[in-house]
DNA sequence: GTCTATAGCTGGATAGAC
DNA sequence: GTCTATCCAGCTATAGAC
């Protein structure tokens, strides 16, 4: 953030190397979950050591907020390439589409649906929190316009609809349909934003 | 599993604590997950000493896996119990409705959804993963049932159903709306159990 | 800034007395 | 079988040399 033209190199190379530390920590925790990754994965990830890792981010939590943060500003970056004639159900398949594509590419899942401990330890993270409640907002308002349009149900709260829409975002059955049956990344993305908006009865 | 009568007061006895530490161990794996729990957690909350609590069980594995093991067979039960005259829908919404209310009440969810490397940790049970083996093919054929009388969607293929069922036993939007919102257990099953089967878009 | 080395702690598992 | 006391591994975080 210099305004000396040269000192921009240095701060796009630590930008640089703050992205591939971000990288590395995304593909940790999307393998091994928070619990279990450790500051050495990272820094063996990426071929520096430790401490350099610590010079960069001064804790575990930090540098996990980080990269959840990251993920936050991609999400709202997505929804706001959206174009505006879309209408409100849609930017919402649109942003779950983009959340599964993320996640069957390697990357985290939006919420840390896991622990109760994870959630706490970002909740103090009062950036983060920021973030969330900007996107939270957005898509809150999302949902009732939705609701109102007759796209989504509105006799259902809006609560339980944002929240399921949530827990699409990390549903496990990505997971299992990944591991165990034939389907490519696209096909499971489909299916599942059939489920999500269809259910598992309704007969197209 | 004495021949003897005399005996069986010590078996009961036994199975009355294994029971009590079965209780502790859920507890504390559905407040705290797998990797944050400790022996020493368990030991504590029944008042016995971490050793004792060795004698019993001989691993953090093999405690935990034995919590899943009763989980399951419970699950195996209640499906068991339900009439022959209900439909295979009916049976599904059943066993779910179930599995939510003991995740409401302190229980744990029905999958690990969280991580990878406890799901791993338990496929090397060979216990847990005979039992799953056989509540997985009851339900598998339950589904296909309820395809062909077109009370689940014909047209989706039956593992994503299947797995969309499971993953709703564990979905996060459970603990999101028990914290948030102001809805009571049964308003939550009942929102979750249109959630799975209808959808966010169906209007009743 | 980068490293090697290590402090400090926690948690799984066990030895050995009673 | 129950305990106290302890071992040992692995992890976060830092000290201190270069």
């Amino acid at each position: 953030m210099s305004i000396f033209g040269k000192l921009s190199f240095k701060d796009q190379a630590f930008k640089l190397r703050e992205d591939a530390i971000l990288d590395a920590t995304t593909g940790v925790l999307a393998s091994k979950g928070f619990d279990l990754m450790t500051m050495d994965d990272v820094a063996n990830l990426i071929g520096i050591s430790k401490p350099s890792l610590y010079k960069h981010f001064k804790s575990k939590e930090d540098l996990v907020g980080a990269a959840m943060i990251r993920l936050l500003e991609g999400a709202n970056e997505q929804l706001g390439k959206l174009p505006d004639e879309m209408g409100p159900r849609d930017k919402l398949a649109a942003l779950l589409e983009w959340a599964l594509r993320v996640r069957l590419e390697g990357g985290l899942p939006f919420l840390p649906s896991t622990s109760n401990a994870v959630r706490e330890m970002l909740m103090r993270n009062l950036s983060y929190v920021a973030k969330v409640l900007k996107l939270n907002s957005q898509l809150e308002k999302l949902v009732q316009q939705a609701q109102k349009l007759g796209e989504l149900n509105p006799e259902m709260p809006t609560d339980v609809i944002l929240y399921s829409y949530y827990a699409r975002t990390c549903d496990p059955a990505v997971d299992y349909l990944q591991r165990f049956s034939k389907m490519g990344k696209e096909e499971i993305i489909s299916q599942m934003l059939r489920v999500c908006f269809e259910g598992l009865c309704k007969n197209s």
